[in-house]
DNA sequence: GCGACAACTCTACCA
DNA sequence: ACTGGTAGAGTTGTCGCG
């Protein structure tokens, strides 16, 4: 029978001489399936240096590796474009396949073997097209499920299944779910301190909350939680901070115990797998927060944020530390405010899911990799995952990842901007601009052409400034593929065009538009990235090349009509905003320059310091929109931002730079009289790497190392909440975790002089405003301050 | 030994 | 763990002085 499915999920099961793979699904029905597929084997594809036939002939003369492979077969792929007659080796299952990627470098005959560094499962998805947050279709029999499996139908595959092309998301079970942990001091350790409670919330509208006993004994409520989950059966599990907190934590919690802790479809408890994220084999499990990094407008990743953000409505606090936690629960009232917070948590990471979820689907579907790894995989993987399946439908196979030097290149031209305020400013952007110059002048690397070798036929494109050469025709792979990223984001804004914003189609469609977007964004950066399959450094660098010469033509162009230019970076291009010479500079562009160039805003007036990529600009609408500024940064304090903000808003609107100067003044009075919180002057900053590797005592730094001092586990990634505080001696002797520090100690001298002032500076200055203007005691000089306005 | 300054480190932004 | 270009704060090293 025809079983057609929505793919969930892949996982791959050592069984002899065959591997088995298992389609986790959804069916039409809406039933949970299973697909078991035997009849698949990983392959390796093997370059030859001698004649293919004797090559084989050697390889079925080797008895270690005879035993190894089930078949060989001499096929006419192509690499970098080139045809490459290879040997596809079929391994008997994953050790053979294993043996074999080992073993085969080591013979004599062998040129380059291929394929070894990709999974049987990801091979599965690879060769046979299939896709998963998709649907599928394969012959297939009714069989029973294998021992521990729990689905309501399986099936033994007959045949090899194929997507199909429909996009409708069947109805799926969402579980959210989030932990409360304890601990005396610092971070919570899973082998010394309890999970309190556990909140899961379904998208069916289900909520509970398992709670440990008043003592903190959560045995009980571990395996309460794992019946819960498998009597619920959810497809998708989310989880916010879930791959590198929760389930760390609560497997181990649970091997302590002596409990299975059971998320998945086989009971077995979660296991980590590729990029870090965890696996729970039979359901996808999404990590929000994966997500949460992709969006740099949320610069604390706190889940309050990223609600806030994505303008999912909640009661605070959702938040609480395992040391106040702890505190809590040894009260009656405690535990119940504890226990209601960590349920308004898990509704509101079920409200995250349903903003995010479609996008994630999107993703997998579109490049291919299953939805739980989508999320965790870098930018640099996804792209790669999706270059490696187009490829393979070019017939092309995925060059291995190789030790790159680093080959450091120009990159795009910034111009030095017309410092000062300036009224109607109009700013133009090249659209996907390199994206656009690879196609056009068909940068790849199967179509670069070394130094020395001769020009062919169809010519060359030569790179300006630094003279690389491309062959003309034939299309390039990146060519092929941006081409087609970029028509199906045409095609898929077009079907939107007669659909509303609140049908489930338009949602659909606008995540996947998103998705394209993402990868054909990706791509310029990909090509000059070392860890790249595809990477090509005088690719990424003729890109840039060209982008400076295009720039450079539209910034010419501009002089010629006698547009005043204020300000360029990269692809944009702003300019003194005359009607109808802007009108003729954008036909002018797009007639000698071949790129299109659309008007991006008119701002009524924006104000530039002498600094590159920092201005703001008031628009149409009103809305004022600071770019690069303390206030578009994370590692400012609320306050100084605050205060840049209004300046910037009391200048850009009023036009009173002297109402600014008013308005620091005030505010310092204020803030000196103690009127602050430590949210104000808490300084946010990154740890980069293993504290040990800083060569230098910097302030975030100390502070964090004071925070692992007193028991709080901190790595790379984690950001350090730290406040100045009075006393001697350096900064860095002086930075205090704002979670161990008291408002009555921070240096309120060093906040205004070195944070708040500054920032205000940062924009007063241009009116030739200077420190002592806004400092107490020394007169605020207004004469002169308006001559700007006249 | 001291201060001015340059060099370097570090983070986070823009495109 | 996609690229290069850039600003800015803070730390550390160096040089001249006498």
């Amino acid at each position: 029978m025809k079983v057609r499915f929505w793919l969930l999920d892949i996982s791959q099961e050592p069984a002899g001489e065959t591997s088995e793979i298992r389609l986790w699904g959804v069916d039409r029905k809406g039933r949970r399936i299973l697909i078991l597929d035997r009849g698949f084997n990983p392959s390796l594809y093997v370059a030859p240096k001698i004649e293919a036939e004797e090559a084989v002939k050697s390889l079925n003369s080797n008895p270690t590796l005879r035993q190894a492979f089930s078949t060989v077969e001499v096929e006419e792929k192509k690499l970098f474009g080139k045809p490459l007659k290879v040997l596809r080796v079929e391994a008997k299952g994953q050790e053979a396949f294993e043996t074999l990627a080992k073993k085969l470098p080591r013979e004599g005959w062998v040129g380059e073997v291929f394929h070894d560094d990709l999974r049987a499962s990801s091979q599965y998805l690879l060769s046979l097209d299939v896709k998963p947050c998709g649907w599928n279709e394969v012959e297939a029999e009714e069989v029973k499920p294998p021992g521990g499996v729990r689905v309501e139908a399986c099936y033994l595959a007959k045949e090899r299944p194929r997507a199909v092309e429909a996009l409708e998301t069947p109805k799926l079970r969402v579980l959210a779910f989030t932990p409360i942990y304890s601990s005396e001091i610092g971070s919570p350790s899973p082998l010394r301190d309890p999970v309190l409670a556990i909140a899961a919330v379904t998208s069916q509208g289900e909520r509970k909350v398992f709670a440990a006993s008043e003592k903190g004994d959560d045995k009980g409520l571990l395996e309460e939680f794992s019946r819960y989950v498998e009597a619920y059966d959810p497809d998708v599990v989310v989880g916010y901070g879930s791959n590198r907190q929760d389930y760390p934590y609560l497997t181990q919690r649970a091997e302590k115990l002596g409990v299975r802790f059971r998320m998945d479809r086989m009971g077995q408890h979660p296991h980590q797998s590729l990029y870090g994220h965890f696996s729970v084999v039979g359901r996808a499990n999404i990590d929000l927060l994966d997500f949460a990094e992709d969006m740099p407008e949320v610069k604390l990743k706190t889940l309050a944020n990223v609600a806030s953000f994505l303008g999912v409505k909640f009661e605070e606090p959702i938040e609480v530390d395992a040391v106040e936690a702890g505190r809590l629960w040894k009260t009656e009232e405690g535990r119940e405010k504890l226990q209601a917070l960590c349920l308004r948590r898990a509704e509101v990471i079920m409200g995250v899911a349903e903003a995010i979820l479609d996008f994630a689907y999107q993703l997998s579907h579109l490049i291919g990799m299953p939805v739980d790894q989508v999320g965790a995989a870098a930018v640099g993987f996804r792209v790669d995952w999706y270059l490696i399946r187009e490829a393979w439908r070019l017939g092309e196979l995925a060059p291995k990842r190789v030790e790159q030097p680093y080959y450091p290149y120009k990159g795009g031209m910034v111009l030095e901007p017309k410092a000062g305020i300036h009224e109607k400013v109009a700013v133009f952007d090249f659209t996907s601009m390199y994206p656009s110059l690879m196609v056009k002048y068909n940068l790849s690397p199967d179509t670069y052409l070394p130094e020395g070798e001769p020009e062919p036929e169809e010519g060359v494109y030569v790179a300006p400034e630094v003279g690389h050469r491309f062959r003309k025709k034939p299309p390039g792979f990146y060519k092929m593929v941006l081409e087609e990223l970029m028509r199906a984001r045409r095609q898929i804004r077009q079907r939107m065009k007669g659909l509303k914003p609140s049908q489930a189609l338009y949602r659909i469609l606008d995540a996947r538009q998103r998705s394209v977007k993402v990868i054909t964004n990706a791509v310029y950066g990909y090509s000059g990235w070392r860890g790249a399959r595809w990477f090509k450094a005088e690719v990424a660098e003729a890109v840039a090349a060209w982008g400076r010469k295009t720039i450079s033509e539209a910034l010419a162009i501009a002089e010629k009509l006698g547009l005043k230019v204020i300000y360029g970076d990269t692809d944009s291009v702003f300019l003194a905003y005359e009607p109808e010479k802007v009108e003729r500079f954008e036909a002018e562009v797009e007639k000698r320059v071949g790129l299109e160039i659309k008007p991006d805003a008119i701002y009524e007036r924006i104000l530039f310091t002498e600094a590159k990529k920092r201005y703001a600009g008031l628009l149409p609408d009103g809305r004022v929109e600071i770019v690069g500024l303390e206030v578009a940064r994370g590692d400012w304090c609320e306050a100084a931002k605050q205060v840049q903000e209004k300046v910037i808003e009391i200048v850009l609107r009023e036009g009173d730079p002297g109402k600014a100067v008013e308005y620091v003044r005030q505010w310092i009075r204020d803030f000196k009289a103690g009127r602050f919180s430590m949210e104000d002057v808490t300084i946010w900053k990154t740890i980069t790497k293993p504290i040990e590797d800083y060569e230098v005592r910097a302030p975030h730094v100390e502070a964090a190392k004071r925070l692992m001092a007193k028991g709080w586990k901190l790595t790379y990634g984690d950001k350090v909440g730290y406040v100045i505080v009075k006393g001697a001696g350096k900064l860095y002797q002086r930075a205090e975790p704002s979670l161990t520090a008291s408002p009555a100690d921070v240096d309120l001298d060093y906040y205004v002089e070195n944070q708040v002032v500054p920032a205000a500076l940062r924009i007063l200055q241009i009116f030739g405003i200077t420190k002592n203007h806004l400092m107490e005691g020394l007169p605020a000089k207004k004469e002169g301050l308006l001559k700007f306005f006249s």
